[in-house]
DNA sequence: TGTCCACAGGAAATACGGGGGT
DNA sequence: ACCCCCGTATTTCCTGTGGACA
């Protein structure tokens, strides 16, 4: 074909593509891809429909004294992972700004990302960029310059100053110098008026701290809920209205993943994952998003989350789950002992060079995927002969297939 | 009723590896 | 750069167990 037909057939499957498509604006099923301003615009919207609609009041009601110059105390926030503390929060401070703004109280905050664990000094360090007080060290400076820093670039600031920390039990090693530094001595040496918003997934943090540092830490608290249903399906609408085609979705599809997400974790972000993935199937199939399209797409998603579990997981582990895929055929039954799926593990790992684990561990391997629900085992007694795990694989049979090969193909077996 | 199978799984011993101090 | 220490992984050792079978 010559050049022109070629494009002008390209130019034409695009057209195609764009008129019957599902999916308008992919971005909007991704917060990652989206820039601030469209993460604020989704947030509106949601907020408007009154969802974390008590937490909002709580944070206006702590925030209040900034008001009337007075200093509101710290504040710790607990949530489970996708209930929108981080979204949230970035709202309500960029919200609280602007009203400082308005009355002219001079306000700055800043947020500090430690959702990958990072020791003191890196934390410290990343502080430090966002302050525009230092560069980024790799090495070379005592956490004492550093915090010399910071305090030298805050020295002439005398409006509050919120720090949002984010994650904050990802600091390793000496947390509590982290934490000492942010509760104790920067207080006490900079005039700003300093106001902790500490974030965290788990309750206990503050159980391993210093008690020294801990009595110095007076803290508020607030715990954000996992969305319920009703929550998600805002959410959910919000996000159809703004990335899909709303007539290509049918009727109670919406409801569905809520019910379905709220039921399991009530992550607003699986859920939305959920949706996505609903949406590229649809669009693949040509067709509308249909309650099987859900369906189906949990289906494979659920699928994804066990061939990613089993891709990340440690060698010794996906030997052990290779070799019980071995064992079920070969038995050609479909219960097999310890015994004989060990015999299977050994086999395998001569065949693939790996150092073979004792009995011992290799039935802690068994309960660990059973644990993950990658297969089923029970203890059985067999009488005279003897006590074992009966070990089942019951997983459709594409997905073992899937596992094995991904297994295989894996470059840590050579 | 006692025996004995074929493991489970706890406890202690030992090997390993990585971070921190010097 | 080196060593030491400590937490974790693995091995070794051992006791326990439910029920078929004689």
């Amino acid at each position: 074909m010559e050049p022109a037909k070629v494009r002008t057939k390209i130019a034409s499957q695009i057209q195609h593509m764009v008129h019957s498509t599902i999916v308008r604006n992919k971005r909007f099923l991704d917060d990652e891809q989206l820039i601030r301003s469209e993460q604020l615009a989704v947030l509106e919207e949601i907020f408007n429909a009154n969802v974390r609609d008590v937490e909002i009041k709580e944070l206006s009601s702590h925030f209040a004294p900034v008001f009337r110059n007075d200093h509101p105390c710290h504040i710790a926030i607990w949530g489970k992972t996708g209930t929108g503390k981080t979204l949230t929060l970035t709202y309500f401070l960029n919200l609280l700004s602007e009203m400082c703004q308005a009355q002219k109280v001079p306000i700055r905050w800043v947020h500090l990302d430690l959702s990958n664990p990072r020791p003191c000094f890196r934390a410290l360090n990343d502080l430090a960029c966002l302050l525009n007080a230092s560069k980024r060290y790799e090495k070379g400076i005592s956490l004492e310059e550093m915090m010399l820093h910071i305090e030298e670039k805050l020295s002439d600031y005398r409006g509050y100053l919120i720090l949002l920390i984010d994650e904050i039990d990802n600091v390793r090693h000496d947390k509590n110098n982290f934490i000492a530094f942010l509760v104790r001595r920067l207080p006490q040496q900079i005039p700003a008026k300093l106001v902790l918003v500490l974030v965290s997934n788990r309750l206990d943090w503050p159980d391993h701290l210093d008690p020294r540092v801990k009595s110095f830490l007076k803290l508020n608290e607030l715990v954000f809920e996992p969305y319920d249903a009703i929550d998600l399906q805002h959410i959910l609408r919000t996000r159809v209205e703004k990335a899909l085609n709303p007539e290509a979705v049918e009727a109670g599809v919406i409801e569905k993943i809520a019910a379905m997400a709220s039921r399991e974790h009530g992550d607003a972000r699986k859920a939305v994952g959920l949706l996505a993935k609903s949406a590229y199937l649809a669009e693949k199939a040509g067709s509308a998003i249909t309650i099987s399209t859900v369906d189906q797409a949990a289906g494979e998603l659920q699928t994804d989350r066990y061939l990613t579990l089993l891709r990340t997981a440690p060698t010794q582990l996906q030997a052990a789950m290779a070799a019980v895929i071995e064992a079920g055929r070969k038995s050609r039954k479909s219960v097999i002992g310890t015994g004989q799926a060990y015999d299977a593990y050994r086999e395998f790992c001569g065949k693939r060079n790996i150092r073979p684990l004792t009995a011992r561990v290799f039935g802690d391997l068994i309960a660990e995927l059973d644990l993950y629900c990658l297969l089923r085992s029970r203890i059985i007694s067999r009488g005279r002969y003897g006590r074992t795990r009966e070990i089942t694989l019951d997983l459709p049979q594409e997905l073992v297939d899937r596992m094995y090969g991904m297994i295989l193909s894996d470059s840590r077996l050579s």
